[in-house]
DNA sequence: TTAATACTAAGAATCATTCTCATTTTTGTG
DNA sequence: CACAAAAATGAGAATGATTCTTAGTATTAA
């Protein structure tokens, strides 16, 4: 089992928490939660960060390219994995809300490096009521919204 | 002359001034602004709003696919064009800043439209201080940000 | 048990985008 | 006005991330 593989207790206790959430997430869309959907929801959360398709094969050589590309748009269909599109190459996937906290990135325009950054709550607030006051002036029904500041991290 | 079609003199002034300005930007990194450059950012200014590669090719039959896609790149890096990562199959390209004042867009799930929408500056003043916060806490250092609403547009 | 349905995975197919290259246009210099 | 150097063009080939196909496997429900 891979669970006894954990040092961290707690990670054990989130991740059985999460298995337990995408169970049911994807019970009501009529989805069952089988092991590969399994395995790749834990290479997303152990990695802590979004990861692009190639990272993700490889970190579990279990998985088939195919099938993590199936199950990565069941998943983001059934809102338990975030897509990221930066532009790069490749898509950039995480585990989506409420899995994870609500947070933006820093996405690197030389390396592609994405970077998880929390606003403080009050600009959060500011923006939502801003982004619902435009969307219902156009008969817009809002679902998410994305902000990503791009730029060059420290290495680049 | 494409400019003798148009009926309505501010938009007259506004494209000449357009050009003006981008011609000087790409004669800073020694780009020549040539006809077919000209009438890609003709296609795009009076759109008036963001496109997808085939809408600008049917637009103006004049233009070539491969140095659309060309010269969409060399005006990105130069900053007069502006790439807009949907996530859908194309990307949307739209006039950057300062040619177009700063916006973001309401990109909608179902079809893929795409809507310009403008926040109250007190929003804009406070992400950007806010996203310049956390960038210094991570030594990136910021170039611009994306904020776009995903939902579902009036029609969808 | 059995039929219906969902899932898997290997490889083929798709298609937006980039690349190649022969030709044309523009620029700068004598 | 050449004329060489540098940029740009455009048609088609190549690339490669993602999706599709398909035959087989696993799960569910009756």
């Amino acid at each position: 089992m891979v669970e006894q593989l954990l040092s961290n207790p707690d990670e054990f206790d989130f991740l059985l928490e999460t298995h337990q959430q995408i169970e049911v997430q994807l019970a009501q869309q009529d989805h069952r939660y089988t092991n590969s959907r399994r395995q790749l929801v834990e290479v997303l959360s152990k990695a802590g960060h979004p990861m692009a398709l190639p990272n993700i094969v490889a970190a579990d050589p279990a998985l088939a390219q195919s099938s993590v590309y199936r199950n990565l748009n069941v998943l983001v269909r059934s809102g338990v994995i975030r897509r990221i599109n930066t532009g790069g190459d490749h898509a950039y996937f995480e585990l989506a809300e409420p899995l994870l906290a609500h947070h933006h990135h820093l996405i690197c325009m030389s390396c592609g490096a994405i970077q998880d950054i929390y606003l403080t709550s009050e600009v959060e607030m500011l923006v939502d009521r801003n982004l619902a006051e435009v969307a219902l002036e156009s008969g817009f029904t809002p679902i998410y919204h994305n902000l990503d500041l791009h730029g060059h991290c420290a290495n680049c």
